[in-house]
DNA sequence: ATGGTTGCAAAGTCTTTGCAACTAT
DNA sequence: ATAGTTGCAAAGACTTTGCAACCAT
């Protein structure tokens, strides 16, 4: 019943998956974390329920190459991502100063700042240390 | 004959297309302006190739949302992106503060940088004096 | 002659849409 | 009763793969 929408248990549910999910998760990862309690909900209601907490400003996309995900924006600073592209884990960072660079930069052009996508890609300690290794996860780039 | 592959007409007019076209061509794009001379060349070449070039290093990929984009990456300097989200406009910009930064970040958590994507989103100067438009191209974020 | 290259069509992946059944208000 | 919501199947957008024909070496 908050923005507008109705309230529905595959909201909640969602919802609450995603709140607990932790970051960067895929539809695939929410579905299935989803299904484990209310196993009959659809994948496509995944899709549309995401999109109406982006509306809401509840979730925002990360697109990191051929598949989206999703992070919830409550009650969190803004950050930014490492993706490791030899195993596919992501950190996060944060950086005031690259922020305020880039504020001052677009203001150079007359270009009003909504938002950005800061993506650092590389390897993190673990896979530098042992670098031959599978992916773990879908690495990040095509 | 370069980076041991075989010369072909195909690659050759994908090539100079390529080294014509400007920046953030897509696959779409590049394909109708090899066509304009090569009529019968494939799209599927068309993809083949640009992997071949990132292979050899002369084309970086940007994932901007659903569809690839690509640059040359000779005789170029790094730098990043302003995606404006109304009319999809493509500015660059590049900043060594930002990429210094970024090194130190990185190094904080033992984290080898290999790249990044670096794209603000917003709205440039022509589209802020005029809001209400139709988006000209595709708006970088699905 | 040989092995890489090409274009088409088919298959794949991720996402959106049409639609009839269903549900919250 | 009404309008929003759901899941399935189908359609879509973009990309990759199978394969027989083709071409550079």
């Amino acid at each position: 019943t908050r923005n507008h929408l109705k309230r529905s248990a595959q909201r909640e549910a969602i919802l609450d998956a995603f709140a607990k999910a932790g970051h960067h998760v895929s539809v695939e990862d929410l579905l299935k974390i989803v299904r484990r309690r209310h196993p009959e909900v659809g994948r496509t209601t995944i899709y549309r329920t995401l999109k109406l907490f982006q509306d809401a400003g509840l979730a925002s996309e990360l697109l990191l190459g051929g598949e989206a995900r999703f992070e919830p924006t409550w009650n969190r600073d803004h950050h930014d991502h490492f993706v490791c592209v030899s195993c596919g884990e992501i950190f996060e960072f944060q950086s005031p100063e690259i922020e305020r660079l880039q504020e001052e930069i677009a203001a150079g052009i007359g270009f009003r700042v909504e938002g950005h996508r800061h993506h650092i890609l590389g390897r993190c300690r673990r896979c530098v240390a042992k670098p031959p290794r599978e992916a773990r996860a879908r690495p990040a780039a095509r």
